[in-house]
DNA sequence: TTGAATGCAAATGGTTTGCACTGAC
DNA sequence: GTCAGTGCAAACCATTTGCATTCAA
């Protein structure tokens, strides 16, 4: 049985072709640090011929997030993207002139994060920090 | 004349009723710390009884936003919000359970973004950094 | 067999736009 | 008087949902 069934069995989703393909996709999307759109992903299901409505891709990614098998992002620009979850916490940094993400992970700042919540009385649920930069110029 | 009219000059607006209106109206809710969506405006306009349909809240934000007079903001859930603009940058943490939005500036963390833009090639143009939180039990 | 999953199309909700009318200069 | 600004309704776009059909177990 490939690896996809068992992921889904695992987190009690029935195993069926839409959600396999899907799982499939953002596994090999994961490979190449690559985040999808619904849209994407829907598109990467044509290309290979798999006719998967939209709607059951939206369906299923909402599953997924929430499985907590993938990671949604609502960086700027109104639509969402989606990541294998991964065990490692990380941070966006997207190039607005080409779109390329970078990921980084600063221990300096997590920890400053929780320190500003705990003194204004709160607790982190959840926090995302995108930063929109810009290739520096050669000198 | 009222020193809405002055900023609207200043920035290239043409002095107009709608457009002094939704000024004066995120200069109320920026002395109470308040974050406003269009929506929220248009309310407020409705309440006030002026009569200034939504489309033109939404275009006079974004003449706003372009002016630099007020910054836009894409919290989770779908919807912008807008607070007049600062000459000092901060950065939010949004309460999940009530909505609360509080303000908090940390230097350390400024820095440290600017450190690991740098790391990877990159300068700064903007970020955004949102903490989800929750209140803590007391105990 | 049988309830869950899917496809399709229609609905949604925030935001934008086309167009004729209005108003600021 | 003119052209930018506005109101209204229709259009948009990503996402969600209703419902009849299909399918995994």
């Amino acid at each position: 049985m490939a690896i996809e069934s068992q992921e889904l069995k695992k987190v009690g989703l029935k195993v069926t072709l839409p959600r396999v393909k899907i799982l499939q996709i953002m596994e090999t999307a994961a490979t190449e640090g690559k985040h999808l759109s619904a849209e994407d992903v829907y598109k990467a299901l044509m290309e290979v011929g798999d006719d998967v409505g939209l709607a059951t891709v939206y369906r299923v990614l909402t599953q997924f997030e929430q499985a907590n098998l993938v990671t949604r992002h609502n960086f700027e620009g109104g639509h969402s993207v989606f990541e294998l979850t991964r065990e490692d916490h990380h941070d966006h940094m997207v190039c607005t002139e080409t779109g390329e993400v970078v990921e980084f992970f600063d221990e300096v700042i997590e920890q400053r994060q929780h320190e500003l919540a705990e003194q204004h009385g709160f607790e982190i649920v959840d926090h995302s920090m995108v930063l929109y930069v810009r290739r520096k110029e050669k000198k």
